[in-house]
DNA sequence: GTGAAAGCGCTAACAT
DNA sequence: ATGTTAGCGCTTTCAC
């Protein structure tokens, strides 16, 4: 409290005025026991008095840890359009939700994310420089995209990573994904016993694993119903494909009674369309949808939708991820979460 | 390419590969020029072959720069219940417009944004401990709360710091922010010309400052019109609370016939309840939001609302945020926003 | 134009 | 239980 000094004190300057060495106030700001309970609040007082806060690099210069993982999106921009990816990917529903389960782990750590997007080869090269530099102890991937080069340049690097769902091809990292197969199935059986006869699907892009595994799961339990055609559309999980996936199904297929959209944005789109062609839904079209995600509940009819934990599934990759840091040798593990149906007004 | 190595290069191993010392190879990566163009060479070679990059720690333990800024949203978390918060504002179609605009801004300079939710006292000083520290060179921030102790905070501290919006009480802290009053007079214009003549307001939160801006210039607006009376219903930004407000308003004034609501989201409720009392939208009500957020659009009919150019104010904030890290004297400075009317099919 | 050397603030042996 | 000391990897005077 005496004048603003233009330089932010130290453990040199705590130690001065505690009286002790540099040693002894580190031992006290790392919780380190075997020091004197009356030094400790020696200390402490000093610190108070000198607005002590730890410097960050310093102390990472030493232990080999920053404290902050990277959150990085990756995905496909368009060459020249850099910057609409990462207004696309930042506005989805999707990524508060990871957002918000990654930081409710890392947040009571004491470990903090840096918000990274990887859409250019550019872009992938400085996460991976931001990574090897130090800057961050480990990754968090969640890939849009199915030939992301991340996965595997992480892995080469030596990298701790976890990757939200599994990597398009096999390859030695943790992960963390739901049963999409299992969810599919989920809103299959509930479009079966509505009464649907002539169901769809608004499928995700096919070149992704989730979207595949939608896919399948979907057909594989339509069939065990009795139903071994579903007609499909493809869109790119935005509410505007969704909407054009609906045009195509609703033209070639008239008489559909039954839909499933392998998001909620896509079912979103879905609806609309439907609606706008006059078709009530649910009683002339069954609609379902799939995350849960905050589209489902705005809409009306709300969406019956296959909820995925997505909260749950990043705090679990947070978790992986810390896991990985902490035990640099410790084998990939992937953890499959089990999706459930979320029944509301749209089937 | 020769063993793997069980540690990272550094700038030693370089300089011995190059055969040149170590501030030679610093000189050359970090672009300065009075280097030889054969040893630039050779060094560049020496990088390559090492694959060296510099330590983040190491250097900003020098330069005292963490090439890193914290990008907090701030608000009233309910205690108890941190992680709702989080998820709240994360979820917003706002948020990932700041921070894609943020971005934008930043990644080219090579500097990276953490992600901090500042929810409670205890977060607070979480995002205070890591600004002081030295983890990040400045802080931008998103406040939702009219009394948030932050600015204060980070003011007092000195640390460089940018708020989105100007702030409930006036401190000598930069912001950028919107013309939210020119904003809603565009909304009152716009609902006057279509014929509207009892029209209501959904208000944002009124401890808010643009909250009461776009009450008030919306009222002046509509009193320079002729109509000196406004009923208003006060909603919390989100879209259950547009719903709760527009019955209030229904309940009450049962003859209304143009709603302003002071946000997107607001304004999607607002239509599922007009829509739900048989009211067509715009003929029986003209609706006008604001924000241009992606709710407008998908909302069917289509919102027409009060653009207001998020992702460019979230940029010019970095930019902002960048100078005053650079020139540590700077004074405060404000930059003001105009909206513009995004006349689409509900008003 | 290049090298030698000091030191940023901290932690972790190692002494005591 | 506490202090001494040696770096962590980098930038930056200051000589040459």
């Amino acid at each position: 409290m005496s004048r603003p000094p233009t330089t932010p004190p130290t453990l040199e300057d705590v130690a001065r005025v505690a009286g002790v060495s540099r040693a002894t106030v580190s031992r006290v700001v790392n919780g380190t026991r075997n020091v004197d309970v009356k030094i400790q609040e020696l200390v402490r007082a000093a610190i108070d008095e000198t607005g002590y806060a730890p410097n960050r690099a310093a102390r990472s210069l030493v232990t080999k840890r920053a404290g902050t993982i990277a959150l990085v999106m990756s995905g496909a921009g368009d060459p020249g359009e850099e910057d609409a990816f990462a207004a696309r990917v930042l506005a989805d529903p999707f990524f508060g939700r990871v957002a918000g389960g990654v930081l409710g782990f890392l947040r009571p750590r004491g470990v903090h994310p840096v918000l990274m997007i990887a859409d250019t080869e550019r872009a992938r090269e400085d996460v991976l420089a931001f990574l090897r530099q130090g800057s961050a102890d480990g990754a968090l991937l969640v890939s849009t995209h199915a030939e992301d080069p991340l996965p595997v340049r992480l892995v080469e690097s030596k990298i701790p990573a976890v990757l939200f769902a599994r990597p398009a091809r096999p390859i030695p990292i943790s992960y963390v994904d739901l049963d999409h197969q299992a969810g599919a199935r989920l809103a299959a059986d509930r479009l079966v016993e509505s009464g649907c006869t002539q169901v769809a699907t608004v499928a995700g892009p096919l070149d992704v694993p989730a979207s595949q595994d939608r896919l399948t799961g979907f057909r594989d339990a339509m069939a065990r119903h009795g139903f071994p055609y579903v007609p499909i559309a493809e869109g790119g999980f935005t509410s505007a494909s969704g909407e054009a996936a609906m045009e195509r199904l609703l033209a070639e297929h008239p008489d559909i009674d039954g839909v499933f959209a392998a998001n909620d944005l896509m079912a979103q789109g879905a609806l609309l369309v439907l609606q706008k062609h006059g078709r009530r839904v649910p009683d002339d079209v069954a609609l379902v949808g799939f995350d849960d995600s905050s589209p489902a509940l705005v809409c009306r009819p709300r969406l019956t939708t296959v909820r995925q934990p997505v909260e749950d599934m990043a705090a679990e990759m947070a978790r992986l991820l810390m896991a990985h840091v902490e035990e640099p040798g410790l084998r990939p593990k992937s953890v499959i979460f089990e999706p459930t149906l979320m029944v509301r007004e749209s089937a």
